[in-house]
RNA sequence: GCGGGUGUAGCUCAGGUGGUUAGAGCACCAGAUUGUGGCUCUGGGGGCCGUGGGUUCAAGUCCCAUCACUCGCCCCA
């Protein structure tokens, strides 16, 4: 093993991965065009409160995982670990609601100090879309049918399964919230250790332990259901009649949450099994609170974020690449005139494979392994005479062509 | 941050109870075939056995530490 390792939980994206990542980026770059959302790009860096205040300083992300550090300046800087946050700060910074709705998509590294596992790193990437200044259903509908959309193209739908639930508006969550650690609180000697500390810091993600006892607890407490007020009632009612107007199925999951207070009403995941712990590949929500905590103007928002090294784990193979035409000189006259050759078809959109040295074996062998289609091959004989031999790489044919008609033949295939 | 597993060639992995020049397949390079690739055959280059320390006459093998990956918890995409 080499003694030069990268940093803990950082991984070099080689051609054929990086190509795996671009199919994904791209794939959900146009579906978002689709649905009319442009991509937007934010700086990697912010200053550290833009995180701190919209994550709230309970959650681990901000606690103990966050890339902080002092620039030279002396100001506090963090590297994102997460894209909704810079989106919402550049909405207040550019005065976005100008433009209101505005709707977005990026794509970007994220950062965050965990302990790395498969799928799981701690410079990762995400891709993600945020509807800002819309606060009708049709705003949650519309999002999750785009991210739903992007799994289907990827081929990832039938290992998929939509989660849904609700947290209600502001009221309705407060009042759950209030019976829940009522609850909870009765029975704090059964609680896990974990659960002790959630009941402070983050109740509602008791509600999602894996710990057998919480479980049993979890199984007869308080069902959020039940304090829903009408309007809260009345907009997840609307979310499910869209999903099904639209025929996205899901599953209703009440001990989906999210932590953090500015988050509201729609909550969705897409889970999977194929990933072990790692589960959730695209998560999202409507977070109606989150640009006025950050002191900009009441403005409703949704979103959707997925990590592309795990759509990258389930997609497995990047599409294969365009195959090339293999340009096999032999001789210094053929050498240049292939120069010049290769330029014009590079220029007609056609993929070409110049071999930079070796005989005729050696070149045929490298346009084998480049996946050429077709190889031109050209030598003093076929130079005097005006002509090329084009070679089908696949089944071996080859015949004579005069080379003012070559560009033209070869962009036929 | 907590608990478990694994680190041998570029990749996938063999290397009972410690024993002398560490192996295979794939990949790579060359030749068989001097202007014709894939297939085949022959040969070749590649290893601080993750790293550091310890036990021993002797360590890839045993012990400790450390780093990385990995499975689960936590958290989350």
């Amino acid at each position: 093993m080499a003694s030069l390792q990268p940093v803990r939980g950082t991984h070099d994206l080689l051609p054929e991965q990086n190509r795996l990542h671009d199919h994904i980026a791209e794939t959900a770059r146009a579906i978002g065009e689709l649905y009319g959302y442009h991509r937007m790009t934010t700086p990697i860096f912010e200053f550290t409160d833009v995180f701190a205040r919209t994550l709230g300083d309970t959650s681990d992300v901000v606690t103990k995982e966050m890339y902080s550090f002092e620039d030279r300046g002396g100001e506090h800087i963090t590297l994102r670990p997460e894209g909704t946050a810079g989106i919402a700060r550049a909405y207040i910074s550019n005065g976005m609601q100008q433009m209101s709705p505005v709707k977005v998509s990026y794509i970007g590294p994220m950062f965050r100090y965990e302990r790395p596992q498969k799928g799981r790193q701690r410079q990762f990437h995400q891709i993600g879309a945020e509807l800002l200044g819309v606060e009708q259903v049709a705003g949650d509908v519309e999002m999750i049918a785009y991210g739903a959309h992007i799994l289907k193209q990827l081929g990832l739908w039938d290992d998929v399964t939509l989660e849904l639930n609700t947290l209600g508006d502001p009221e309705s969550r407060a009042a759950y919230r209030t019976v829940l650690v009522d609850y909870f609180k009765g029975h704090f000697d059964k609680l896990s250790e974990d659960s002790r500390t959630r009941l402070d810091k983050n109740p509602l993600r008791i509600l999602d332990s894996k710990d057998e006892g919480d479980r049993e607890l979890v199984a007869n407490a308080p069902l959020f259901a039940d304090y829903l007020n009408e309007n809260s009632q009345q907009f997840f009612k609307g979310l499910t009649e869209g999903l099904g107007d639209i025929g996205i199925a899901y599953q209703l999951n009440p001990r989906l949450v999210r932590g953090l207070d500015y988050y509201c009403h729609t909550c969705f995941e897409f889970t999977t099994n194929t990933l072990g712990a790692q589960g959730t590949v695209m998560a999202g929500g409507r977070y109606d609170g989150l640009i006025s905590t950050m002191g900009g103007p009441q403005t409703a928002g949704v979103g959707w974020a997925a990590g592309v090294e795990r759509l990258a784990l389930m997609v497995g193979e990047a599409p294969p690449a365009a195959r090339p035409v293999a340009l096999i000189p032999m001789g210094d006259d053929a050498e240049r005139h292939c120069r010049k050759l290769a330029q014009d078809l590079r220029e007609a959109g056609i993929a070409v494979e110049l071999g930079y040295a070796g005989n005729m074996k050696k070149r045929l062998k490298r346009a084998d392994k480049a996946n050429a289609r077709l190889a031109v091959i050209l030598g003093d004989d076929e130079l005097a005479k005006g002509v090329a031999q084009l070679r089908d790489l696949d089944n071996s044919d080859q015949r004579e062509v005069a080379l003012n008609v070559l560009i033209e033949t070869v962009s036929k295939g």
